[in-house]
DNA sequence: TGTGTTCTATTTGTCGACAAGAAAAATACA
DNA sequence: TGTATTTTTCTTGTCGACAAATAGAACACA
């Protein structure tokens, strides 16, 4: 495993290393490198980063909260299995969010949100461009939680994070086998939901953002059962 | 402090500690045993449930996670405080969550479901004659987690889950100053809730859970605004 | 050879101790 | 007397070590 090596400084401050651990092992996790499935050894983290065990730990009972890992009484923990025999019931909610917390956008937001919520639009296209899968992945989950925030409730916003959290991991498998597909149209749609929010339209916001979301659930639909769901995954 | 002590056996099972103490301290925020902003001292827990601060400290993480506790680094940490000036947030969410998962369980509800969900119904009611407010209120949060497990959306079930916990803390204040009031109409109300998800019928299920949703997020806001909102709190 | 049992090894859960950081107390100084 | 600085104290964050639990290996036995 190529060691990432966070500085190599001895050095770190006090209460810095359990949210190290916790960002790095998040984005491993959400970027597939690592596999769902694949062990977590707590001694092996600890050398890694060179501390011990405790932090590690936090770290680890953090992510179980996320639901990003699994951890079995006295034996071992892993990455936690995307489960695709659901994955209807995680497009509902998936579907119900992004209309939600776009309708909340148009209706709550700030002048001061739209710069930044710009910002993860350039971002984004910026990384179609690059056609760099991951950080276009990212930028899209970072563009649709902006809008989110925006939106200012913080209950739907913690849920839509989570579901664009688990979104990565599974546009991550759509990306792998499809690389030469790159959407050019959420591009258009992401500009087209900028535009009813800045207007306050919380109609047009709602329905694009349905739109918008039923877009992507199809197109992962269709991929899986093109392919048959599991051969990428298993 | 009344010791609570649990069970005074020296011995433990290993790894249930944290379990313990997680569910314990969970249940005395929910009930304001624990009022909101009080000091929570790693030490102290430690002597009162005879254990280390290791296992203590990951109990209190999670509780962190729940969003239950809020720790300052290097500083002290505390029952999180009750937002009430973003109190409106909190009822849309509730709402909203009431109608899906209401609609859900009517959806997608098997047989094996409704026992536990009468039972609770059940329970509650029996609270109510009692005049035994924490059981109410807590029954009553279990009655509706039982009908959002029925739905099989775990996203939507998790999100309700969370809300209903705040939603306990919020009506531990209601009922410390209207102990004489007993919603009997609730009891009612909740058995209309049954008996459309039992004819799966999704419209009455999805009217009915809002009607419900409203009608408690309108007596709450009536006492709030009768009460002057802080006074109780604070 | 197949099955049940004991032993070993690895990993987790827990512990007691120590050190860093920050608030509070004590002191110095104008 | 009021303010700045040092000291003290108390809590948290981290560490290394040990003990329990489990899986797998080694073994016994038919």
């Amino acid at each position: 495993m190529p060691d990432i090596d966070p500085g190599s400084l001895p050095e770190r401050k006090r209460g810095s290393g359990v949210k190290m651990v916790y960002d790095l092992l998040r984005d491993e996790i959400l970027d597939l490198k690592l596999a769902p499935g694949s062990p977590i050894d707590e001694v092996q983290l600890a050398e890694r980063f060179k501390m011990s065990r405790t932090p590690i730990r936090e770290a680890l009972v953090r992510l179980a909260g996320d639901g990003l890992i699994e951890t079995l009484p006295n034996r071992s923990t892993m990455v936690s299995n995307i489960d695709f025999l659901n994955l209807s019931t995680f497009f509902d909610a998936l579907v119900l969010m992004y209309r939600v917390t776009t309708r909340l956008a148009a209706q709550n937001h700030r002048a001061e949100d739209l710069p930044s919520i710009r910002r993860f639009h350039e971002d984004y296209s910026a990384a179609i461009e690059a056609r760099d899968t991951s950080a276009m992945i990212a930028t899209n989950a970072a563009f649709h939680a902006a809008i989110a925030e925006a939106g200012r409730n913080p209950y739907f916003a913690g849920l839509f994070r989570r579901l664009l959290d688990e979104g990565r991991r599974i546009l991550r498998l759509y990306y792998q086998s499809y690389d030469e597909h790159f959407p050019q149209q959420f591009v258009d749609e992401h500009a087209e939901i900028i535009a009813a929010i800045e207007a306050r339209d919380l109609e047009a916001a709602d329905r694009l953002g349905k739109v918008h979301a039923e877009q992507i659930v199809a197109q992962v639909q269709k991929l899986f059962s093109r392919t048959g769901k599991l051969d990428i995954a298993l």
